[in-house]
DNA sequence: CCTTCGGATGTCATCGTTGTCATCGCTGTC
DNA sequence: GACAGCGATGACAACGATGACATCCGAAGG
């Protein structure tokens, strides 16, 4: 069990010779050292192994390079590729990244920020549960960044994607392909964002000149057996569509065998999100890809930038993250 | 933007009218304290929403209420739902959790690690890239738990999965739904963990008096496409096996859908490690749940009770967490 | 030759908390 | 009645670093 106690600035001053605030300048960038000077303390540093003691430059400057993320759960797919992406561009720029999940509880949330914030966090980076998620809560002046959903707070910026582009995208790929009769099997709307992907939908059939079947949209799927029964129903329709979409993953894990029960394979469809399965299936499924990895580097970016320059004026408080379709076979099957 | 700075200490003490020290012994439960006086100052505090300064309190302690936990990628879904938990069960013991991905890097992981320790971190959880990882990190007295893999270390506690009892369980489960030809299909066994489930295929094999047919242990398979190969290797043969084994979760990905395309859905499948869309295939795939859950509490587990307990004495240095097989369906198909 | 200036360096206080030791008032004892 | 013993409290330094300000010294200007 080593048991080396780090060396601290005293040691390297007294190593150089100088005093600890020289030291000090020399650790900071500090211009006003001699350049022997400056050799010399470098020099002791490196000898010593000196490793600067968070702790105390936290306490005395107020900050700290440590970026708080909250997020409601670590274990959640996207979530977790997002904290990836997020930990290793912050990474690259000195900072640590401490993670804490909401669990979706709007209090504990607020709670979380606020306790990361007194740690002197230089930022915080939240998935807000509602868009009114930190009122209140005190800051400091550590910037925060929304991501995955708006947040509303002065100043800070809001990463989100575009699920509007989600459905519009989805939508107008199958009907280039053909299509006219297209389902879209979704859970209900009441969210933000599975709202704008219904209104993407729309959007794109309208644009084509496309009258919506509203027996089509299903928006009432919750489980795995509601997409059972949906799908079933879409089939007995005299005129059963030709192409389905599933507006998220957790959906297109019951909508494809689904359909593949039911025979028919033949069926055309769009995922949005992507998963593990989707590309080993055959056809494969096409899939929008509901990137966290492109969001994370979004918010890490904006991250660093109001870290850079605190008093920096957004050009936009909502940044979107642009919808990208891959095709794999399954969305591009024609009628 | 809010801008309270929070209230310290000493103005607690001054509202007590009692002295900072005084406060501070309230604070850390101190009972050389009258009962009148600790009402007072805990009023003090509540009044004035007090919270300590974790970085004052990290730099005079020298301790700080923060775990690390280093892993190969937080993107990993096996990784993230380990993650979780620790995160879950360190947070309701009031640790918060650091997360550095240490992409498989042993010179990375080592800095990590070393830098964690530095920043006080009570105590750090890694997945070590080899059993010598840590070999010459100054640690402090910073607790370590290693994760998944076993380390190489004094004291240390390993929190890993029982690979023996994977291949050993998987193979019984076969047996007992009267599988005699038993096919093994797994990468290449050079990894200690794939190996160790080698070796419990051939230890259930042999405890039930079969022989092993060696044409059916396919170690060979990297890729989705050495999986067809091998699955069709399989099937051509004059007896060709009832029931498949897959060693890992990469690799299940590949056998479901060459099993589904080579028409055999009579095929018995037992997949190592869980995956998302098992349950809805059909028949949906019987697993050996490789549950980062059980690792990550059990990792968790061990942190506070060294962290509680900093001298205590390991029973057995490596805790292993025992296999668990969920069936599904595919599993308990008979030849 | 003395003053002024500015670059290089040092002194001291400070961030918020806790450890060490001293102090204070009281009771109980020989 | 002096003193040990004890519970409760406070004064002070310290953790490791940085900010404000002082100081020192040689060069330039009058």
């Amino acid at each position: 069990m080593a048991q080396t106690r780090g060396a601290t600035l005293k040691d390297v001053a007294e190593m150089a010779k100088v005093s600890i605030k020289t030291a000090s300048r020399v650790l900071n960038d500090d211009p006003a050292v001699a350049a022997s000077t400056r050799a010399a303390v470098a020099q002791a540093m490196r000898s010593l192994d000196y490793q600067p003691d968070p702790a105390a430059r936290s306490l005395r400057a107020g900050k700290d390079r440590l970026v708080g993320v909250v997020i409601d759960s670590v274990g959640d797919v996207f979530f977790s590729q997002l904290v990836a992406r997020i930990e290793s561009m912050l990474d690259a720029a000195g900072y640590r990244v401490l993670i804490a999940s909401s669990n979706r509880d709007e209090q504990r949330e607020r709670d979380l920020v606020q306790s990361l914030v007194q740690r002197r966090c230089a930022g915080v980076i939240v998935a807000p549960i509602s868009r009114s998620s930190l009122d209140g809560v005190p800051l400091r002046d550590a910037p925060v960044v929304f991501v995955d959903r708006i947040g509303d707070l002065p100043g800070a910026q809001s990463v989100v994607s575009d699920d509007f582009g989600f459905g519009r995208t989805a939508t107008e790929h199958l009907i280039e392909h053909g299509h006219r009769r297209i389902a879209l099997v979704s859970d209900a709307p009441v969210v933000e964002t599975t709202r704008r992907r219904h209104e993407g939908y729309r959007a794109a059939m309208l644009a084509a000149g496309l009258e919506v079947d509203e027996r089509l949209v299903r928006g009432n799927c919750d489980d795995r057996s509601d997409v059972v029964r949906a799908i079933t129903e879409l089939m007995d329709l005299d005129e059963p569509p030709t192409a389905v979409i599933s507006t998220n993953t957790r959906l297109s894990l019951g909508v494809v065998p689904a359909v593949r029960q039911y025979g028919r394979t033949g069926l055309a469809v769009v995922a949005i999100g992507d998963f593990d399965m989707a590309e080993s299936l055959s056809p494969a499924i096409t899939v929008i890809d509901h990137s966290p990895t492109a969001v994370g580097a979004a918010a890490a970016e904006a991250m660093l930038a109001s870290l850079a320059d605190p008093t920096r004026t957004l050009d936009d408080p909502i940044v979107t993250v642009p919808a990208r379709l891959i095709p794999r076979g399954s969305g591009e099957l024609r009628p």
